[in-house]
DNA sequence: AATCTAGTTGAACGGTCGTTGAATTTCAAC
DNA sequence: GTTGAAATTCAACGACCGTTCAACTAGATT
């Protein structure tokens, strides 16, 4: 669908108030009514766009943890392994699944961080398939606290939405040393990193974080 | 300044292009013609809302930085410090800095994941002071490739934005178990999380860093 | 061939947008 | 008390907004 595409990639690049409806139809060279006659809305065409990509998404992250957890005579998963399969379909599709999906991810990355939309459209759509990430990492990281958990996923959270946004923010910032295209490069320090934090959170319960940083939070 | 502090929490909550420069004039219970007056246009006014805070906020962490690597007789700072005293300000601001801070840091949130303003706003007023705190982290972390240090920062900027936007979104996936709003309680996380990731990318150098992921990596 | 439905178009609705210029008020300096 | 500059208001500009509805087209069904 034209108007789908279209919509993509402007509300990516201009925000959801920063595209009007005749922006997205002209470009994708229909009329104006043709939108609110299939989507009902401007919101209901925003998450149309969000949903099309979304299923595909967790079809991919569920059907790799499942290959993980249930392949055949396969021993437990790494935490590594874990994140990797909630993160490697994006790396794919960004690299080798056509123009949309970097629009798509510069798009969620907006939704994501915004009250408007974000509370409803990513809980609806991504939560689910989060839950069963986040069961499947408390398996690999016994005696977890549910809270450190989960507030280690948000961090993950942070950092993959930032990350695939690929504002170039990096770019300035490192003086070219670093660019935000190399997805696979950055890909390749977002696991470890985080599996990394996951396992200073979790490992060997709550007793260990709460001792440790303490003595930074009172610096000052 | 009436109209900052109703654009900051207007643009906060609805976005830059969500918000008309009537609403906030309305809100702030001024003639519309004043916000030009003022502030030339709607992207001056949000610059000037940018700029207001990110001085003090600049300041507050160089003060920190400063104090850590100058003080009387004092060791080198850990990484934890460091990553504390770029961290902290937003915290006690958040926490007991006024309403206007949480706004604020929402409305950071939204601009850092904007392709339109994120990187000229955010390069202009944040990245300077951002070098040098990923200066005093290389001195702590030596034979740290400056890949990796940068990768590492921007991982830790995209934990800090989310957790700081207070987005409520883990508050529905944890079912009430974590509460975004409990700042104290999520930054005792999130300083040990970036620090253990930021040493799993950069102690010893890169060679150990290549060879355990590239497994995950190679996963399917 | 007639009918029906989904898809598409053109035109228009009322409303709101950012911005501007002239008129008015405020208020400190003289 | 007058002057003058800064601050504020008022009214309006043209442009664009999301949405709607009647009209028209295309293609399958009868």
């Amino acid at each position: 669908m034209r108007i789908l595409d279209a919509a993509e990639r402007l509300f990516a690049e201009r925000g959801f108030h920063g595209v009007s409806i005749r922006d997205i139809t002209g470009t994708a060279g229909v009329d104006v009514a043709l939108a609110n006659y299939h989507f009902g809305s401007k919101q209901g065409l925003l998450e149309a766009v969000v949903l099309r990509r979304a299923e595909d998404l967790n079809a991919e992250r569920l059907a790799r943890l499942d290959a993980l957890i249930a392949g055949p005579g396969r021993r437990a998963p790494t935490l590594e392994e874990i994140i990797d399969a909630f993160t490697h379909p994006l790396l794919d599709r960004s690299e080798r699944g056509g123009p949309g999906w970097k629009s798509y991810f510069a798009l969620i990355a907006e939704v994501n961080n915004s009250p408007e939309f974000g509370g409803v459209l990513m809980t609806r759509h991504f939560d689910p398939v989060v839950q069963r990430f986040i069961e499947a990492i408390r398996k690999a990281l016994p005696d977890c606290d549910a809270r450190d958990l989960y507030w280690a996923y948000h961090f993950l959270s942070g950092a993959l939405t930032l990350t695939f946004a690929e504002t170039g923010r990096i770019d300035k910032l490192s003086g070219g040393v670093c660019r935000a295209s190399d997805l696979d490069s950055v890909h390749e320090r977002l696991v470890p990193f985080c599996a990394a934090g996951f396992r200073a959170l979790c490992a060997g319960g709550t007793s260990k974080r709460r001792a440790r940083p303490a003595r930074a939070a009172r610096v000052r």
